[in-house]
DNA sequence: CCTGGCACTCGGTAGACTTGAGTGCCAGGA
DNA sequence: TCCTGGCACTCAAGTCTACCGAGTGCCAGG
């Protein structure tokens, strides 16, 4: 029907989607923006008196019927207002967003709460996703640096019972890793002590992740202690991941869908932890900051929108802060928190493990 | 109007709320099992219609008038069945329902399920609580033992850089805490080991909650860290008792609420902790088994119900589960489901850390 | 190539009507 | 005395209609 001019961008760059002529994306921009602010379809009207748009209803309509065809917005119905779909978005965060900055409250927020805060790396964290969640009303996650670099600082037996024993491991980075060891035969605690010193002195100063060969004593006794501490350290290993993520504020889950189902879904899938710092861990590797609707290849986030940021510093990865709403959401706003809180808490990270008590 | 003899109840006992007759009581176990499974309100017909009821529903009709002139139903609006008022829930609790029993399939989910499950006791009550939840498809808290009457049985003192180091603490019950301390001057590791021996010998074998005079040694550099870990230790006590509280299921709050309001409310609470033990030592402390609506006087759970069961052996109490639903829960399998799991865990818990591997 | 105008679509709202579940009350009967 | 069937009444929810208005697509004129 349409002859084929009308399909070609008027200042396409490269390849067939990368740009839009500045009136769509000015035209782009306003139904992005209202659409966050009010979750109702725009109308052609209501572009037109956007003060970037300096051109009437109607040429706002064909635009929009442009962006329609090229994927960038859609209709719910005929004769309602078009929504932005997630190439809509996509477009918007990439070229239509500034890097967006924190109000000044919420700066003084971040900043009070960096000062005050004290206590484990463990506290820290989880009370930082608690201040992302409420900076932005979603829902927070922060994963904290992994222990994979730490080496062993500490590594002792404690017996509790006759037949059991704990495992206790000290790493560099101020983490404790404790592990039960059930013991088929009672031991001493001249025995446990023994065995835990001989451990010491081969396993202090290496990684979790380093593979070690199982010391011999001379005591069988010792030795069966021995081997015993070297399968929980080996569990040690894969567990430790897991301790490290903390989920801020998924009650703002239910701020954000009004689709109780979608709630719940969503809620379910912050439960496995495992799966969230994969999400992140994911799309930053990717080299994105955002992640929209099925751009994280999630079936059941495809609802929603997940901004990530690393905690860095220096380059030396620390961990990662994300936070999780609606395709709907206020990128620049969002992605400034997280920024901000994600450096912020590279810093303090790295910075000491209490700065202040 | 209706002269006095209508508002007394037949076979009145004690009081004027303790008991119904059985007619009565037979009517608002029909009510109160049908609202149960269809979340509507319930007619006079449908009433009539049970089992135990062997009258016609003109004479159920006015027998719920009565019902709800005493408090244990409501209309909604007229021209509409009634639903329960949370002392309906009560008397059905008290009265009407028996200890529940668990399906064939649940009770080998049960079995299995602590068959299975082996680790650190933390571990074993966050997959408990999924268990509960995944027992009642209800939101399910576990609450670990305190640590209050477990004794010190490891003191260490692990120096993490010039400046900080980091005070260990093995409990008796296998719990490790840990606190990081900032050191003002710089210790050596050999001041650090020294203060570390000098303060285990002062402290192995205490509780934490007994309070210690801070032992003097020859050195002021050692008397320094040992102050400065006897702050340490005092912070430890206050802040344990967070660490022992399990939530699972948040997401099934929202199957369990139709209002996204509700359910938004009901997890922020579940998000404070320490709200959540408190309400649940609370209710046990009553005597109780249920808390329905108000009946635990917190205002934001009053449109839900809460069931808990002791974790216990011998008496010795070792935390406690807990169930959060509607008021319109499956009460007998809630309990039912709590009972059997806060008693299984109390049996893992002190028959050892680590039954099996 | 933009714009105003125009006919058209269609979701949402409001009102009228119907339906049906449920009630309260009452008179007759065991 | 108490239960029951009958009856008139109430009211939420569903259906149908009409209508409004926001929004669109298209077109002719500037």
């Amino acid at each position: 029907m349409t002859p084929p001019p009308d399909s070609v961008p008027l200042t396409d760059v490269d390849g067939d989607e990368r740009a839009l002529n500045a009136r769509r994306a000015a035209i782009l921009e306003a139904v992005v923006t209202e659409y966050i602010g009010t979750a109702e379809p725009v109308g052609s009207s209501h572009v037109a008196s956007f003060p970037g748009v300096q051109v009437s209803s109607a040429t706002v309509r064909s635009e929009m019927v442009a962006l329609e065809r090229e994927g960038y917005l859609v209709q719910p119905h005929t004769s309602a207002g078009r929504i932005p779909t997630d190439k809509g978005y996509r477009f918007f965060v990439d070229h239509l967003t500034g890097p967006g900055v924190l109000g000044p409250s919420q700066r003084k927020q971040v900043s009070q709460f960096f000062e005050q805060v004290h206590g484990e790396m463990e506290t820290v964290l989880e009370r930082a996703s608690g201040l992302l969640s409420e900076l932005t009303s979603y829902a927070a996650v922060v994963v904290g640096p992994s222990h994979e670099t730490a080496s062993i600082r500490s590594f002792q037996l404690v017996g509790l019972s006759p037949v059991h024993a704990l495992l206790v491991v000290v790493l560099s980075d101020g983490a404790v890793e404790k592990r039960t060891i059930d013991l088929t035969t009672e031991a001493s605690d001249d025995a446990l002590a023994r065995a835990g010193t001989l451990l010491a002195s081969h396993l202090v100063g290496r990684t979790l992740t380093q593979p070690w060969a199982v010391p011999k004593s001379g005591s069988a006794e010792i030795d069966h202690l021995v081997t015993a501490a070297h399968r929980a350290v080996d569990s040690l290993e894969g567990s430790m991941e897991a301790d490290q993520v903390f989920v801020g504020g998924p009650a703002r889950l239910a701020e954000s869908f009004d689709a109780v189902e979608t709630v719940r879904s969503v809620l379910a899938i912050l439960e496995q932890q495992l799966v969230v710092v994969s999400l992140l861990r994911d799309v930053l590797d990717r080299g994105l900051s955002v992640a929209i609707g099925t751009e994280h290849g999630f079936e059941p986030l495809s609802s929603c929108a997940v901004v990530v940021a690393p905690v860095s510093i220096d380059g030396q990865d620390l961990g990662a802060v994300g936070l999780l709403g609606p395709t709907r959401m206020d990128y620049a706003r969002a992605m400034a928190a997280a920024h901000v809180v994600g450096e912020r808490l590279g810093q303090r990270i790295s910075g000491g493990h209490d700065g202040r008590h």
